[in-house]
Order: structure tokens, then C-alpha cells, then sequence
RNA sequence: GGAGUGGUAGUUCAGCUGGUUAGAAUGCCUGCCUGUCACGCAGGAGGUCGCGGGUUCGAGUCCCGUCCAUUCCGCCA
């Protein structure tokens, strides 16, 4: 062994002893006859010492020389400082260097390795493997390996079997774009990597597996976002003989567990919201639950008062902004500029300011009374001080636009702590959506969810209206985990496809070992898959998923530090019977 | 595919309505310094202002195009 410590774990106990370190200098301190050097490894930072008079000539010189992120051994006596620092755990001791050996030199890293660094993302992604040095981006892996860990640790605990699947699949139209890989030896063939696992832990539920998981790479080939990686990891999900409540049931016990493991925190009942009621009530299918501003609908109100926008409008609903009347009339404008932009799309804002002395001032004063803006902040529930925003249009698109508004004013309120945690069961969601685009049914969830027994007979008079055994795990506004109860009888599942457009031929093609699987016995079953990355990123206080992965993609799926995707050579493009055809 | 923001020293940024030699902080190098721990002090080096074109007597600054990064919309069963 280079080393017979760590430079995390010498205290007071071990002065006296002879010990070798081994790690990175952070930083040398040259005070002319006394020079400090910190040296760090994962473990934590300790101090060695060099002083002139005690230290030999030869020594001293070596470790002025030496510069940031050298790889050193050391070796000395612990003793006791003369001066403390209670800001790191080995504060109270240093090593006082007898020998010092450089392992390997290093060039000055394009950026200073500490928690506060000066290097921007960019810098950062390019040479990750120094970013990976920083404290503050190890910790975030660290969390995540206990993520993983505990999550093993209750899955195991409750029964289920970690199954691997294959990772070479089969493309199917349906969901994401795959990424696709070809097939040497099947010339003008090509597997896909999987989405997700889905059909195999389906198939391992008629094997009999009966509780199922999986940690699981999977890959969707679309943009990306900051919590969006074109490959990423989910813990997924299936267990045999279940219905809903299992499962929910099975899963907050998960989530509470790694809450209760990980962070310390005893999360209590999770709250559960049917998707028409979180869409009425904050226009959204994953509402933030940290603060309210519920939507409040003003139709009864509002309209036939000659307001005409509003007497036009199918929906007109609002939020109340607690404690918000102090907002400027430049504030306000800008809040209306910013619900305009094309990104929201909103005509305009109406707000209602209720002054503190009780008078109420709005920006549609010219069609409405005292009376009937009292009228308005009973069903808002103000009361003085608070400022009520109001938009109306088409019932779809304004509770969309008010959704963001009420997610800003919350953040601009800081009512988006990050260490308070809302988690959420989303239920009832529709079996299927209509897609303007391809002007066709699709499957919100996947297209092997259940729909609800009693809402079945709506399958061929009001598809829209019919809603599935399906649920979503949202945590402060973000959606960690999605799943459903399957249909595990063929007729069921053809009926499904064909309601989703495909012929029989197709979904015999594309799913016909499913639908097969089905004939031979498959139990009632269903499952979730939970957004490992996310979940991390939510533990972690953090919006965007990157620093929970060693290394990611970039904006445009790119790994800057390998530099890919890259094309490949002729020879290889022969090889698998490709021809690139760029268009320009 | 679309919208916004950004690109200036190794790094993070400032640089106004266009005007002499493009600045700061930090990092780096040199010297001094025996209790530092964001050490201090003194000095020094360091620039294709993303790239291409245009307007102008004159462009880091204005215009057009383009590339890169980033955030969002579309997309993500």
C-alpha cells in the first residue's frame, strides 16, 4: 500500500504516529521558511508541514516546487497544530513531512478544483474527470450510490428479483424515437436500445417472477433538457397478483424509505389527486404541491358584465398571490410581458391588487364594481394585502398558461424551498390522447396499460373519456415516476392497438410474442419506473440531473470530453452495409 | 423545427449613445515572508474580442449570416 491512511481520518488520537499519505495538492502555502501543503483525496483534506531548520534543505526546496494537483506520497509524524482549523475534520492535526515523493506531476487545470470553482459548464464537461475531483460534485455521486444502494435494500427486502434485459431490442413506432444500432451480421438489420424494459418485465410476469426490478439504463432518442439525458437510468418496476393500491402502497414504502435512509426525513401519508382534478385545480398533471395557489374559476362571476374578453372566453380562471400587493405597477407589467411571450402565450393579464386599507384595484376597473371585485376575493379567499391574477381563453390552454404563472409567482415568492419535499400519487389518468398531428388516438402512458373496468364501454363512443389504471409519483411539481396495471389477456390488448391505429397485421408484427405470452397463462400485473436520475437530482436540492451522472451529454447530446458522436470509418460503414447520405 | 440568453486574458466577467494603447478579479510566473488554512506583500507575463461578411473616416460595440453553449416551447408511449 502507497498510503497507511486516508487524508480524511486523522484526529488528535493519532499523534505520535508515523503515517503515509498519499493524494492531490490543493494548494501549497509558502511562508517563506515554513511551508503548508494541503493534500486531498475522496476522503477529506490533511495537512502536512514542512519547517525549515527541522526539515532538511532538499526536502524543503521539493515542496516548494511542488504545483496544484500533483500526485504526492508523504510521510511524517502526526502532531498537533498550533494553530487550529475547525473548519475541516482534521483541523486539529498535521503531518509533520519527513519524505515526499512526487508520483506524478500535473499541469495547472484549466480551472481551480474547488467547491466554488471559476470553470463554466462547459469547461467542466470537457475535462469531467477533473470536475469529478470537486467535493461538491463527488458528494452528488455519493448520494447517488446510496440511492442505489437503499434501493436495492428495500426492493431486496420486499421480495423482488433484479432481472437483467436485454439491451439490443426490437424498434417499435410507438413513444420515443429509438436510437438504433446495426447489425453486421443481418445485413440492413438493426436492433433498438431499449426505451425501457417494458414487454420483458411484462414477459418475466407470465415467467412467474412474480416481483420484479431492475436499475436500468434506457435510452430515448429526443431533445434534450437540463432533466432530460438522451440515455438515463430507471428503477424499474413489475410485481404478479397486485392490484393499484399494492402498488402504491409497495412504492411509498420505497420512496419513504429512501427519504428516511438517505435524507433523514419521515415523509408521512403521500397525498393522492385524480388528473382532472390536478388539472382543474392547478393545470398541470404534475402540480407543486410546496405551496397553493389553487386555481380559482371566475365564469360565474366575471362574465356578462361587458367585459368582452372575458364574456368571449370559454374559461376564466385565476390565482391569488399571497402577500403580492406590494408588487409595482412596473412588476405587473412585466409579469403580463412575461405571460405574452411565445413561450407561455397569453393575451393578457388581469390582476386584482387588494390594498391594505381594504379597497380593491384592478386593471378592469372600467367593468367592474367594488362589489363585484369583493365578489371576486371571497372565491379567492384574499384579504388584504394579496394581489389576484386572472386569465382567460380556451379552457385547455389557459390552465396550461396559469400553471406557469402560479410555478413563477411561487418561485418568486420563495414558496419553492428546496428542502421541503411534496411528493404526490397523480391517479386516474386518461387511457388515451388525442394526437392533432397525426390526427389518431395515443397511448398517454403505453399502449399495455389498462383501462378502467367500468369505463371500458366508453371505448367506442368516447375514447378520450376513458380512463386507465395508471399513476404518476410526482415530487415538488416534478414527475419522478410513472406506471400502470397492464392488460394481460390478448383479446383486451389487440382491442387496445386497434383503438390506437394499428391493423391486426401490425401488432401481430411489432407485439405478437407479447399478445402470444398472453395465451399461455400471464397473471394480473402491473408496475412503475421511477426516474433514477431526477429522483437523485430532488434528494439533492438540484433542477438539473447532470451532476448525478458521472458523465453526461451535453444540450445537443454530446459527450464534449470523448467527443461524440463521431462519424466512423469507411471500412466500418462496409462493413455493417451502411451508406451515409447527409442532407446538406 | 421554433423562441430567448450568452460567446472578450488560462478562468469568471466588466467594457455606456461606435472614438487613442481593451480592463477587473482570480489563476499562472518571479521575489520577500516561521502558524498559514480564500495566507499576505511587491513585481511580471498573458488577448484571432467565437467565425465570416457588411455599414462607417473608424467596429469588442451597429447590421446580416454562421458556429458553439445554455434555458424554454414543440418533442419526450
Amino acid at each position: 500500500m502507497l498510503r497507511t491512511h486516508t487524508c480524511g481520518e486523522l484526529r488528535l488520537d493519532h499523534v505520535n504516529q508515523k503515517v503515509t499519505l498519499a493524494g492531490w495538492v490543493q494548494r501549497v502555502r509558502n511562508k517563506g521558511g515554513l511551508i503548508w501543503v494541503d493534500l486531498r483525496d475522496r476522503y477529506g483534506v490533511t495537512q502536512l508541514i514542512f519547517e525549515e531548520g527541522s526539515a532538511e534543505k532538499e526536502l524543503l526546496e521539493k515542496a516548494a516546487q511542488l504545483g496544484r494537483e500533483f500526485v504526492v506520497q508523504a510521510s511524517g509524524q502526526v502532531i498537533e497544530r498550533t494553530s487550529k482549523n475547525d473548519k475541516i475534520p482534521t483541523g486539529s492535526i498535521e503531518i509533520k513531512a519527513e519524505e515526499l515523493t512526487v508520483l506524478n506531476p500535473a499541469k495547472v487545470p484549466p480551472f481551480i478544483i474547488e467547491d466554488e470553482t471559476d470553470g463554466g459548464d462547459d469547461l467542466r464537461m470537457k475535462y469531467r474527470y477533473l470536475d469529478l475531483r470537486r467535493g461538491v460534485v463527488r458528494e452528488k455521486l455519493q448520494l447517488r450510490h446510496r440511492m442505489m444502494q437503499e434501493t436495492r435494500k428495500y426492493m431486496d427486502g420486499q421480495g423482488f428479483i433484479e432481472v437483467e434485459t436485454p439491451v439490443l431490442i426490437k424498434s417499435t413506432p410507438e413513444g420515443a424515437r429509438d436510437f438504433v444500432v446495426p447489425s453486421r451480421v443481418n445485413p440492413g438489420e438493426f436492433y433498438a436500445l431499449p426505451q425501457s424494459p417494458q414487454t420483458f418485465k411484462q414477459l418475466l410476469m407470465v415467467s412467474g417472477f412474480d416481483r420484479y426490478f431492475q436499475i436500468v439504463k434506457c435510452f430515448r432518442d429526443e431533445d434534450l433538457r437540463a432533466d432530460r439525458q438522451p440515455e438515463f437510468t430507471q428503477i424499474d418496476c413489475e410485481m404478479s397478483f397486485v392490484n393499484q393500491e399494492d402498488i402504491l402502497q409497495t412504492f411509498e414504502g420505497l420512496v419513504k424509505s429512501l427519504f428516511r435512509e438517505v435524507k433523514g426525513i419521515e415523509l408521512g401519508e403521500v397525498d393522492r389527486m385524480t388528473f382532472e382534478d390536478a388539472m382543474k385545480g392547478y393545470g398541470n398533471d404534475k402540480p407543486d404541491l410546496r405551496f397553493g395557489m389553487k386555481f380559482v374559476e371566475l365564469d360565474h362571476l366575471a362574465k356578462g358584465k361587458g367585459f368582452s374578453i372575458f364574456d368571449q372566453a370559454e374559461l376564466v380562471v385565476g390565482i391569488n398571490a399571497q402577500g403580492a400587493a406590494g408588487y409595482t405597477r412596473k412588476q405587473v407589467d412585466e409579469l403580463t410581458d412575461w405571460v405574452k411571450r411565445p413561450q407561455i402565450g397569453a393575451k393578457g393579464l388581469v390582476y386584482v391588487r387588494y390594498n391594505e386599507d381594504g379597497s380593491l384595484k384592478s386593471s378592469v376597473d372600467k367593468f367592474y364594481s367594488q362589489e363585484d371585485l369583493s365578489a371576486w376575493a371571497e372565491a379567492f379567499g384574499a384579504k388584504p394585502g394579496d394581489l389576484m391574477l386572472v386569465l382567460s381563453g380556451d379552457a385547455k390552454s389557459t390552465r396550461k398558461q396559469l400553471s406557469e404563472l402560479r410555478l413563477k409567482m411561487g418561485e418568486d415568492l420563495g414558496l419553492r424551498e428546496r428542502n421541503v419535499f411534496k411528493p404526490l400519487w397523480v391517479i386516474d389518468f386518461p387511457l388515451l390522447e388525442w394526437d392533432e398531428e397525426t390526427q389518431r388516438y395515443h397511448a398517454m402512458h403505453h399502449p399495455f396499460t389498462s383501462p378502467k373496468r367500468e369505463d371500458i364501454p366508453l371505448l367506442e363512443s368516447d375514447p378520450g373519456s376513458v380512463r386507465a389504471n395508471a399513476y404518476d409519483l410526482v415530487i415538488n411539481g416534478v414527475e419522478i415516476g410513472g406506471g400502470s396495471i397492464r392488460i394481460h389477456d390478448r383479446a383486451t390488448q389487440q382491442l387496445m392497438f386497434t383503438h390506437l391505429g394499428f391493423t391486426p397485421e401490425e401488432a401481430q408484427k411489432q407485439f405478437g410474442f407479447l399478445m402470444e405470452a398472453f395465451e399461455y397463462g400471464a397473471p394480473p400485473h402491473g408496475g412503475i419506473a421511477f426516474g433514477f436520475d431526477r429522483l437523485c437530482a430532488i434528494f439533492g436540492g438540484s433542477d438539473s440531473i447532470r451532476d448525478y451522472i458521472a458523465f453526461p451529454k451535453n444540450n445537443s447530446g454530446r459527450d464534449v470530453m470523448i467527443d461524440t458522436p463521431s462519424t466512423i470509418s469507411e471500412d466500418q460503414l462496409q462493413e455493417l452495409s451502411i451508406k451515409v447520405a447527409l442532407k446538406k
